[in-house]
RNA sequence: UGGGGCGUCGCCAAGCGGUAAGGCACCGGAUUUUGAUUCCGGCAUUCCCAGGUUCGAUCCCUGGCGCCCCAGCCA
């Protein structure tokens, strides 16, 4: 795909990864794609994954899917059979490298043990309040908990009755010794385990209490041989605490983390709270809807995973916050489809034309090229007749300066067909033009003048007894504003009102009556669309528009 | 005002002491039966600011300024 094949900047992690090949330190490299199976993914999960399997490929190593599933209180099945699928649209594969962290539930528990065994573990007692009240705050240190100096044996025992089921949810949780002083706050004594009585999605009713996140990460890094744990950087001020597992456990290797900035995309939200609170307040209809971030939605919409693919590496990986254009995300797309799509004639917004010195009978065929650039794509012929339809737009009565479509007098161009001029239009009772006459040059077959003149504008057409019908959706940006999300504002007052329209009368060629949702197509001069993969069935097209062609007119 | 991180063109991003890559956006112009594509050309005397070291600094030092993250029994 010529657009995977730029070579790419290095960038720091590829640096690290070349460094410690270099001198060494790994064979082969091991990454690992972690997520926590509590939602859907979205485009800022591609560039996890893009990066984590990337590097993987790139280097020769191999990159695991390891489900995070420390919290049975959020996570599905649902979740985790959707991640594995949109992991494996996107294009990679984790071949027999699947993972779970509760798959080392107990070797965790062993070692959570241990680390009371060691003194560097207690049960504490203090209610959830308590524990933050004595935490301390960002400036002020904490206090220690009267129950930081049980004996081990007393923690022991608790910690054993804790995972027996004789506590309910929130009696108790285990901590590690750590430091109530520490700047850091994950290491004021950090929570190791919870108690929480639920069926876990994974590994069913085996479990009453549940690890953390930081007990569990970086010691099933160590146990899966993760050479590289590739995370966001909120968890950079967990990097102290992640290591001292590492070094006061006796883990089989030792993984290092290192931490990039996370997506962000303007004209969108990707905060899991606010996709929930899309969906839940039908202000889009579902995780799939074409609008919203989600790779099940950019996928139904239309967007390849080679299109993905292509921006994940385009927008490179830093250390600083950024927000990426949504102008490139959408050219990835549009270089993509460009490639790739057959190009069709389709009516958006029927206006009815009648060739008045056209025969009343006739039907005339074209052969229309597939793609003007790529002749190995082939052509199909469409039909003319005496009544079409053209876009509403190609038409003015009284054109703006420049305009060169249609227009009362002058001649344009129909695509592959005949040279019209506009000779006069009807219009209803509210001066709607709602049909326009032309005569056709008979010797302009084929769309060239006969004598050679040069005629500046092309639209689009159908035949208006040969044309299919269907719904077509057009799809915008979901937010007004670049950043919705910004400083204490409801991001939902930036929501586009016309982020979806629906057109129930287009005009297509017949051509596309058996379109196969798996085939994108160009409507020529509009854009690029495909039939919904849900909505769409023969006899009742319904094709999502995936994203518009660039065009320099509108913008004048 | 504790700790951690970041600051190179409107948005990303290379660069790692030797005199500012590339992409998107934008602005021209050429070709065009898609106002698309393609193609040419333009677009940071300057790298948050101020000092310092050096023959030479975006890269080193010092001091400022700005932005982000952390006080879940979430990940």
């Amino acid at each position: 795909m010529s657009t995977e094949s730029v070579p790419q900047p290095s960038n720091f992690l590829r640096t690290i990864i070349e460094d410690d090949l270099a001198c060494g330190k790994h064979q082969v490299i091991v990454t690992r794609f972690p997520p926590e199976p509590n939602g859907y993914l979205h485009i800022g999960h591609a560039k996890s994954i893009c990066l984590n399997f990337g590097l993987a490929r790139h280097f020769g190593g191999r990159c695991h899917l390891r489900f995070d599933d420390t919290n049975p209180a959020k996570e599905e099945l649902e979740y985790i059979e959707s991640i594995k699928e949109s992991v494996h649209w996107l294009g990679f594969d984790w071949g027999q490298h699947l993972f779970y962290a509760s798959d080392n539930f107990e070797q965790l528990y062993q070692w959570a043990e241990y680390l009371i065994q060691q003194g560097k573990a207690y049960v504490e007692d203090l209610t959830a309040d308590e524990i933050r009240a004595y935490r301390g705050t960002l400036t002020e240190s904490g206090k220690e908990s009267p129950y930081r100096g049980r004996s081990v044996e007393e923690n022991l025992g608790l910690f054993r009755r804790m995972k027996s089921g004789e506590f309910p949810d929130g009696a108790k949780v285990l901590r590690a010794r750590i430091d109530m002083t520490a700047s850091n706050m994950n290491l004021r004594d950090p929570v190791l385990y919870r108690i929480i009585h639920a069926p876990h999605p994974h590994v069913g009713n085996t479990w009453c209490i549940y690890p953390m996140y930081d007990f569990a990460h970086g010691q099933s890094d160590a146990i899966e041989g993760i050479t590289h744990s590739i995370c966001t950087l909120e968890f950079e001020d967990h990097k102290p605490l992640y290591e001292w597992f590492l070094a006061n456990l006796p883990v089989p290797s030792q993984p290092r983390q290192y931490e990039f900035a996370r997506l962000n995309l303007t004209y969108a939200v990707m905060s899991k709270r606010k996709l929930h609170e899309l969906v839940n307040q039908h202000i889009v209809n579902g995780w799939d809807d074409p609008r919203m971030p989600t790779l099940m939605g950019i996928r139904r919409r239309g967007y390849t995973p080679e299109a993905v693919r292509a921006f994940c590496e385009r927008i490179g990986v830093g250390r600083s916050d950024s927000w990426i254009d949504m102008s490139v995300l959408e050219e990835c797309v549009r270089e993509d489809l460009n490639e790739r799509t057959p190009r069709v004639l389709a009516v958006l917004r029927p206006l009815k034309v009648v060739i008045d010195n056209y025969p009343d009978e006739l039907v005339d065929e074209f052969e229309a090229a597939n793609h003007p650039q790529k002749p190995e794509m082939g052509s199909r012929t469409i039909r003319f007749s005496r009544e079409i339809f053209i876009e509403q737009d190609d038409f003015a009565e009284a054109p703006p300066k420049g305009f060169f479509r249609m227009t009362p007098g002058s001649e344009v161009r129909l695509r592959y067909a005949y040279i019209v001029r506009c000779t006069g239009v009807v219009k209803d009772e509210n001066g709607t033009v709602i049909e326009v006459h032309c005569q056709y040059d008979p010797a302009s077959r084929g769309g060239s003048a006969a004598d050679g003149r040069k005629i500046k504008g092309t639209i689009h057409w159908v035949s208006a007894s040969h044309a299919i019908d269907a719904e077509v959706r057009l799809f915008d940006r979901l937010f007004t504003d670049p950043n919705p999300d910004r400083g204490g504002a409801d991001y939902k007052q930036f929501l586009n009102p016309h982020s979806v329209e629906v057109l129930s009368a287009a005009k297509l060629e017949q051509h596309l009556a058996t379109a196969d949702p798996e085939i994108r197509y160009q409507f020529e001069r509009q854009g690029y669309f495909r039939p919904d993969p849900l909505d769409s069935e023969p006899g009742r097209l319904v094709f999502n528009r995936i994203v518009t062609l660039k065009d320099a007119w509108s913008k004048k």
